[in-house]
Parts: C-alpha cells; sequence; structure tokens
DNA sequence: TCCACAGTTCGATTCACACCGAAGCAAGAT
DNA sequence: ATCTTGCTTCGGTGTGAATCGAACTGTGGA
C-alpha cells in the first residue's frame, strides 16, 4: 500500500502533465487542445493526461459545447504548485532565468486568481504599512480601518460571509519569496482591475499587463511607492 | 525545458521514495538501512533512491562512522511533504493514518550509539552548564573540568588517543531539535548506563528503558533537574 | 446533408527506470 | 590480521507508462 501523496506528487511528476498545471495556474480555464499545445504534446496523449488529472480531482472540467474546459480544483492545488516552486527555486536558484519576458512575469503575474509578482508584493506592503491588514505568518487579518476603506471601494462584507473561503490569506510568492495577498479579497482586487480596464490578462500567459495609466491609478489607489 | 516542479515532484512521485519520506517526516534521522527496511527495498535500491534525494537536495546526509543518517533538508521540504498529506486528505478522506504515539522513543533513545532523545538532550545541557563542555556548533570540546569529572567516574582519556573517533561531538537531535552529545564520551556514557543496569535496550526499537531507580540515579549523577 | 473540428479509444512502439544479484569498498569490531 | 557490517557500483531484467498514428464519436456550422 503506497502512500496516497505518492499518486498526487506522480501526477504532478510527468514533463506534460506539470506543463499543463502550470498553465492552469493563471486561473483561466483552458481546453483540451488549448493544454496539448502547451504541453506540446499531441491531443490524444493530452486526452489521456488530462482524464487522469480529473480523476483525482486536481482538475475540474467543464463542458461547453463541443469545448472542454479545464480549471485547477481549487485553492488547494493552487498552492501545493505554488509551494512546488518555491521549493525549486530554494534549491536551484540559477533556473530563474533572466530574460526580458521573464521579467514582466515577475512585475505582475497571476497566481490562481489573484495578484502576484513585485507588484502583488507591494500591494500587501502597502496594506500592512497603511494598517489594513494585520500579518502573521500564514493567516492575515483585516483591520477596523482595512474594512472601512475596502467598504468605501465598493465591497460589500456582509454577502462574503456565506462564502467559507477565507477572506485574506497570505500568498509566498515564489519570485519575491515574501508574501502577497490572496484568498477572497485578493481575487477581488484583480478582479475590479480588471473591471477598470486598468490591466488586461496576457493571452498565452499568466502576465497581466497594466496600461501606464492603470499602473498608476493602481499605485495611487492603494498608496504604493513607484520605484 | 521541463519546469523544475516536475523533477522534486516525480522523486516524491514513486512509492519507496515516498515511503522514505514520509519515514523521515518523524524527524528522526535514518540510517539507509533503516530507510531501505521502511521502503521494504533491498540496500542497493535504496542506495540509489538515497543519492537521488540527496542530489536534489531533499535531503541531507550526515555520514557518522560507517552510518549514513539521512534527514529531511529544512522546514521547508517538510512543508511540502504536509501540503501534499492535506491534499490527498482532502481528496481521499477514507485514508487517516494515526501515527503512533511514541513518547517513549522521544524520551529516550539510542542514536547510533549513544542516548538521545529529550534525556539526551538534558545530559547535554547539563554538561554545558556545569561547565564540563563547550559548544561550538557541531564541534564539541571537553573542558579542564570536564576532564576531571568524567575521569573521576573511571574513565580512562590516556587509552582514547589511540583511536581516531573524536572524544566529543555534538549530534543533531530531531525530535528535540537541539544538541546531544555523541561521540566516544557520549558512547561511553550509555554503555555505562548500561552496565550498571539502570536501563535496558528495547528489543525492536531504539527506546531506552529506565527503571526508575536507574533514571533517579543518572539524572542525580550528572546533575540533571527532572521535569 | 455534408463537412470541419474537438475530443476519445485502440493498438503498437519505445524508452526510462525501479529493481535485484553479485561483487567491491570502507570502517569498526575482535 | 580477519571478520562483520553498512553502503555503493555494475550489469542485466522486466514492467509500466508516455507517446503517436489511425480510426471513431459527437457537436456545430454551411
Amino acid at each position: 500500500m503506497e502512500p496516497d501523496i505518492t499518486i498526487i506528487a506522480a501526477l504532478i511528476g510527468d514533463p506534460s502533465r506539470s506543463r499543463m498545471l502550470l498553465a492552469l495556474m493563471s486561473g483561466k480555464a483552458l481546453t483540451a487542445t488549448e493544454l496539448a499545445l502547451e504541453a506540446d504534446i499531441t491531443a490524444q496523449t493530452a486526452s489521456g493526461h488530462l482524464a487522469k488529472l480529473v480523476e483525482s480531482q486536481l482538475l475540474i472540467v467543464r463542458k461547453q459545447g463541443r469545448h472542454k474546459y479545464f480549471q485547477l480544483n481549487g485553492q488547494d492545488v493552487a498552492q501545493l504548485i505554488e509551494q512546488l516552486m518555491n521549493l525549486s527555486v530554494s534549491i536551484n536558484p540559477a533556473a530563474i532565468a533572466t530574460g526580458p519576458a521573464d521579467q514582466d512575469l515577475r512585475d505582475s503575474r497571476i497566481c490562481y486568481d489573484h495578484l502576484a509578482g513585485s507588484l502583488g508584493v507591494s500591494l500587501y506592503d502597502s496594506l500592512i504599512q497603511e494598517g489594513h491588514l494585520l500579518g502573521h505568518g500564514e493567516n492575515t487579518e483585516l483591520t477596523e480601518s482595512g474594512k472601512e476603506f475596502f467598504a468605501r471601494l465598493g465591497v460589500n462584507f456582509d454577502d462574503w460571509h456565506k462564502s467559507k473561503r477565507p477572506l485574506c490569506k497570505a500568498c509566498l510568492d515564489w519570485s519575491e519569496r515574501r508574501n502577497h495577498l490572496a484568498g477572497k479579497l485578493g481575487n477581488w482586487i484583480i478582479e475590479d482591475v480588471f473591471s477598470k480596464k486598468w490591466a488586461v490578462k496576457d493571452l498565452d500567459s499568466r502576465i497581466v499587463r497594466f496600461s501606464p495609466a492603470g499602473l498608476e491609478a493602481f499605485c495611487k489607489k492603494y498608496k504604493i511607492a513607484r520605484t
């Protein structure tokens, strides 16, 4: 009887599958063919892999017309992958390529459903600085001042109490090795950014591309010091 | 360019290796043979696995005599495995392994050929406290006062100079996360305990079982404060 | 109705790697 | 010195799994 962690780790421990999972870290739901392209394998092979990932409940799938949309099965899975990246970075720091495309990824990217990268870290720092957030390790708490601040921005906290997903959560950022904001509030912030058209998701990567004006507005809104 | 997380996940995703890693999650440092037994494979196969785990820096190894002690490379690795266990439980709640309450093992056990566990740590602390021992990291030195103290107990240091084995050495205790005394002196102490019948070795484990009177005598001899 | 496209199933191939037996090496023990 | 023990190296075997070509199902559009 082999431990269950073996099965999960073995699923991630295949190059094609881990490429798919990384692609899904953008939070977007992708079709089977898109994932096959991402992993650089044929559709047949991808189909087999995806079936396994769904069966093991690492992914969930939604059928829409003749497409099948896959996404990570919740925050737990995303967090596990993030943790794996953390460890691989701390073991092999040279592995972080320093290409120009990579720089954008480090600046601001999607981590499942919230903002990561140096901008995400700056946001977190600023919220702490302003007294809106209290951070103790992995757990984070919104202060009264923070509740007021976000209520003024249009957040309706009452609606959120129904969900069991934590309001705030710190997520360790692999490129910065510091916390950024996850949880429902982290998700709200990035959705707010998109709805205001301050930034758009890059088509086939996890990069979040801010417009110059959007970046300025964002930094002003959250009192982030520009570098 | 395959992502690094693939490599790490693949390492964990082998039944034999994950059994070893789980065994090491107890915090204990284990030898190659112990791990081979744990994984139910031959020593040769285990040796190959362990080499990979060390090369990839998931494990660290310490050579002590002809034994090789393996342990998890820090908290990061332990945390990743913990995370994997969490996910597998949330996916498959049926498999809940209840860890054996090895309190006796934590209290006092054999570590290669000397005393470990909370009692071993207390002994080390007391020797430092009394000024018999000087500890700088892994290296430890017997003071003049210490030499006198042990000479009075019957140790003949002259005979020991022939051996190249270090007289004193600190050995990291993983249940306690603190040093205990290894080296020839550490061995002498535990042999002394056995010869005085203050304690006996448990048959199939590394537990050292003190008699009530033996424990009292031991603590008095080394001025260990009883808790 | 026919075609195009998304995804799956089947069969065959190929290859990596976990595994063990045997032998070798190193470090204590006797 | 000789034996025992812990670990490693080498060579050969076998199995599992990833892969793709080809053919099939099902959906949507022309």
